[in-house]
DNA sequence: TTTAGGGTTTTTTTT
DNA sequence: AAACCCTAAA
């Protein structure tokens, strides 16, 4: 079967719309995919399209999704479409994961070293905290808020100098200068924080022809997808990198926006048509997804926000159950029921337990349900919460990785100088950092000075060499054999384990928390051996294969969550965020209260139009049966509050809801008796 | 330098 | 209610 053949079946499988976005390829495209319309085979057929259709290198394609699974997921369907070497260096990945691999090739050009660190978000705050306790008052406030302005400020493309002019008042203008310090210092630490992924190479291709035509010649067509989402930044990047060829397809659902509040700007929807005047738009409003009913709903709620590109999605999946509303007399009860429920509704409709899914606002909500998942022992899957790389042993153990490629990196020596327990003590170390500035130095290189005896104590000096001694003997070790068994009997010798026993409250939680840390060396193992095509496609030799692994390793693992490779079958725990891009048989939308699901915060701030896109989107995740739980009261700061219900019940279409216990019009005092009766009712249910 | 205890704050959502 | 931070004592 020749390949154009599989491409027209391919193609003829989809709706006319839909092959339209596809066959377009010639300019500048704008899918406006409503939910559930088939935006994913959209973008998958396109690439195999142009790749078997036209021609075109896969290398020279790049795709962009917004999460990493979306990513992976994107990647497995694609893969499926190319045969054998069709699919050779196709890009599909993260901005964030594309603008790394930008300023690793690039790190000359950015004026960065080789092993250049990424710092999260805490390492980040680390930095931030030191630079600000030089000026006056610093509580954790201050530094949160300086943090978010520096972000939303790289979000917006723009730089301390800039930040620096047109600061508003003396709060901005005193972050402006934090900015400028924080990144002075970064630099010099050979590090970038996640907003430089995108910022980094924005200002690398503006700024520098000659990098601008390298990545032009690298790729020659873009695919977006979750478009809505991207902030101005990531506009840029996607801009520069097409230039003047305009070849691009973005994807994008404008009630879909829910991260606004991270700087996503869902009017670059908008913008695009102004900026690329030849722009095709293409609408998709079928839904293969879900029932009439749950559509219906959708699209009631989503009519109360203003909108600029009207839409109606429509379904032929007939009309299906009603949306039930199920009021719970607190949250337990809540919890409770939907456990309960799925447990037997399982069995009901011959359903498996990956077919349930549970969405709820924040993850606090995840704990209670949790509990009640665990005494009906159904198996479910958490995701969100403490991913993989932010828990405390693989951050351990990553530091210590990044000080051995990076002895300079002195957020990784701070991490880990005293873990496990070395009697250094902040005292030590204020006095250590004093000296490693005054001379410009790292602190690992300030330990080796012999200027450092006359600041400190001769056993605090000890300490630090002992220390010191140890790493550089592990890496001598690296440096002339079996790297991987070296960073192995390192943490023996150090026994890591004895100290995660130590700390933990349980002996099976260190069990578990040491195991993690070998199935990160193991990643590392792997990642040596593997070595993909990726570094084939640099000019740099990287003879050094361990420090590429092992930045390979700590760069990624920062950034990807665990690859859950999760096939077992489970009820899946989620945020409505976390949630988009899913769909689910059977959804349970908790927690549908006044200030929770249209959030306190977002109520004051005036923004619950994205908090009812929320809503809109973690309803049109369900394709058969929807339930919406909430409670008539609810914990809070350990305080019992009473709730009332959301807003956006009364939006959806009162016909095709199924309330049960719907709080009905009753008079002040019976409803204050029920009131009391329910309190007792708690207070005698939690003890 | 470590630990225990008291006092405070916390819940939005995440690459 | 639980996590977190800071301070004061060992």
């Amino acid at each position: 079967m020749n390949t154009p053949a599989t491409i027209q079946q391919r193609l003829s499988r989809l709706n006319p719309r839909q092959q339209e976005a596809v066959r377009y390829i010639d300019g500048p495209c704008l899918v406006l995919a409503g939910a559930g319309s088939g935006k994913t085979s959209v973008i998958t057929t396109k690439i195999a399209y142009l790749v078997q259709a036209c021609g075109m290198s896969a290398r020279r394609i790049a795709a962009v999704t917004f999460t990493n699974k979306a990513a992976r997921e994107m990647k497995e369907r694609v893969g499926s479409m190319l045969k054998g070497k069709e699919g050779h260096g196709l890009t599909v990945s993260t901005f964030h994961t594309l603008g790394l691999n930008i300023i690793r090739r690039e790190l000359k050009a950015l004026g960065y070293k080789a092993g250049f660190s990424l710092f999260d978000p805490e390492d980040a705050k680390a930095l931030l905290r030191d630079l600000m306790q030089k000026d006056a008052q610093v509580d954790a406030e201050a530094i949160n808020s300086v943090q978010q302005q520096i972000s939303a400020w790289k979000n917006d493309l723009i730089l301390p100098g800039q930040a620096m002019s047109h600061a508003a008042d003396d709060d901005e203008l005193f972050a402006a200068r934090v900015y400028e310090a924080y990144n002075r210092h970064l630099k010099a630490y050979n590090a970038v924080d996640f907003d430089d992924l995108i910022l980094l190479p924005v200002v690398l291709l503006r700024d520098d022809p000659e990098a601008l035509a390298r990545w032009r010649k690298r790729i020659h067509y873009m695919l977006v997808d979750e478009y809505q989402d991207t902030n101005v930044s990531q506009y840029q990047l996607v801009q520069l990198l097409m230039g003047e060829r305009q070849t691009f397809t973005v994807v994008g659902d404008d009630d879909q926006s829910i991260y606004a509040w991270r700087g996503a700007r869902p009017e670059n929807l908008v913008t695009l048509g102004e900026d690329f005047p030849r722009l095709q738009v293409v609408k998709l409003e079928q839904n293969y997804r879900s029932t009439g009913t749950i559509l219906r709903a959708a699209n009631t709620l989503i009519s109360n926000n203003p909108h600029v590109y009207e839409k109606t999605l429509w379904s032929e999946m007939g009309e299906g159950a009603p949306i039930r509303v199920v009021v719970n007399r607190h949250e337990e009860a809540e919890a409770e029921r939907v456990a309960s429920e799925i447990l037997t509704r399982r069995i009901k409709e011959r359903a498996e337990w990956r077919d349930f899914a549970v969405l709820y606002r924040g993850n606090f909500q995840a704990r209670l349900l949790e509990l009640k998942l665990q005494h009906y022992q159904v198996p479910y899957k958490l995701s969100g919460g403490t991913s993989f790389f932010s828990r405390n042993e693989i951050k351990d153990a990553m530091a210590y990785l990044r000080l051995l490629i990076n002895p300079a990196d002195d957020n990784a020596f701070l991490r880990i100088v005293n873990v496990p327990r070395r009697e250094i003590g902040p005292g030590t170390l204020e006095k250590l950092a004093n000296y490693a500035t005054e001379r410009g130095i790292s602190l690992f290189a300030a330990c080796h000075e012999l200027g450092l005896e006359q600041q400190l104590p001769v056993r605090a000096v000890e300490r630090l060499g002992r220390f010191t001694h140890f790493i550089d003997g592990v890496r001598r070790r690296m440096d002339q054999g079996d790297a991987i068994a070296a960073i192995r009997d390192m943490l023996r010798e150090m026994d890591y384990e004895a100290w995660l026993y130590q700390n933990a409250s349980a002996p099976t939680i260190a069990e578990r928390r040491m195991a993690n840390v070998w199935i990160l060396i193991d990643q590392l193992e792997k990642s040596m051996q593997a070595d993909p095509e990726e570094s084939s496609a640099s000019e740099e030799t990287e003879t050094d294969s361990v420090e590429a692994a092992i930045s390979r390793l700590v760069l990624r693992d920062i950034l990807e969550q665990q690859a859950e490779e999760d096939d077992s079958d489970r009820v899946q725990l989620l945020t409505m965020h976390a949630s988009k891009g899913l769909e689910f048989p059977h959804v349970y939308l908790m927690g549908l209260e006044e200030e929770l699901l249209p959030h306190r915060n977002a109520i004051e701030a005036g923004t619950v139009e994205e908090e009812r896109r929320l809503a809109y989107v973690g309803i049109t995740r369900a394709r058969r049966t929807l339930t919406l739980t909430l409670a008539r009261q609810r914990k809070a700061y350990g305080e019992l509050m009473d709730c009332a219900p959301s807003r956006f019940l009364d939006e959806l279409p009162a016909e095709d809801l199924e309330w049960e216990g719907r709080p009905d019009r009753e008079d002040p005092e019976k409803k204050q008796a029920r009131g009391k009766d329910a309190i007792a009712g708690l207070r005698s249910l939690l003890g």
